[in-house]
DNA sequence: ATGGTAGTAATACTA
């Protein structure tokens, strides 16, 4: 017997406004390791000495200004790090959007992904969405999903009814449309699974609540935080979660929430 | 009720 393995997903909507709030996430969760999302801040202003006092010494960045921007956080050490895309991208562009990073913890491979939002169906943004999915997908291609793999992250999509918070209303708008739908369980396909949904089948949870319109206070939120994780690993998972009491935290808290797996 | 709020950075742009 060992303590379980926990790692953690945030997309904190700026590492430098909510840099309080990861600290004290870190103290009360104690993740061995935790995935940032949207950082929005360039690698030579990350608070990488901060967060190493805090218990975090091994860190893998890549961020950009104003906009995206991933991290992982780590006790341990952080092997075969992974800075995007290693599958050239099918046009052959370059993306300059910061939205994944890679390494191997404790002997799992880890994915922090910060999927595009889209804007809206139909939009340049949405096909981007679309297309980045689809490149996922081949990256993991590269792996075996005998492997333990783990995928997680702000997602950008609500998979099912109990993922959203009027299955009615919201079907066929962003974060609820078929094919984007459809384009992540085609990632899921390969031979990943969603923890908390196969660890609380009939919960309705969200993750994700907009500053607008009241969404938080009227509880109008999405499940769009995930960690997916391959068969090996789901046999290993012996608790899912999120951390809904972030999202009241003052100052203004991220308009997501933390989403974490422990591994026997 | 296609609005609303938040972050970044400088009047929009993205979410």
């Amino acid at each position: 017997m060992t303590t379980p393995l926990r790692i953690a997903s945030w997309n904190v909507n700026s590492l430098r406004v909510r840099f309080e709030h990861v600290l004290r996430y870190l103290e009360q969760a104690q993740p061995d390791v935790l995935c940032l999302q949207e950082t929005k801040v360039e690698d030579h202003k990350f608070p990488a000495e901060a967060l190493a006092a805090a218990g975090y010494p091994h860190q893998l960045i890549s961020g950009q200004k104003t906009y995206n921007g991933v991290a992982i956080l780590s006790k341990h050490p952080l092997v075969d790090p992974q800075l995007g895309f290693t599958v050239p991208h099918p046009a052959g562009l370059d993306d300059e959007q910061r939205r994944m990073v890679a390494a191997t913890v404790s002997g799992v491979r880890v994915f922090c992904c910060y999927v595009p939002m889209g804007t809206a169906p139909g939009h340049a943004k949405f096909t981007y969405k679309l297309q980045w999915l689809a490149r996922l997908r081949g990256e993991l291609n590269q792996l075996a999903a005998t492997e333990p793999v783990l995928v997680c992250g702000d997602l950008n999509v609500a998979l099912g009814e109990l993922d959203t918070w009027d299955a009615v209303s919201t079907d066929g708008s962003i974060l609820c449309h078929p094919h984007e739908r459809m384009v992540l369980r085609k990632v899921m396909d390969w031979g990943l699974h969603d923890a908390f949904r196969a660890l609380h089948p009939d919960e309705r949870t969200y993750s994700w609540w907009d500053y607008r319109g009241g969404a938080y206070p009227r509880n109008r939120g999405f499940r769009i935080d995930y960690v997916l994780l391959s068969k090996p690993l789901l046999e290993r998972c012996v608790a899912s979660r999120t951390w809904a009491d972030t999202r009241a935290w003052e100052p203004t808290a991220s308009d997501h929430i933390p989403a974490s797996v422990d591994l026997s």
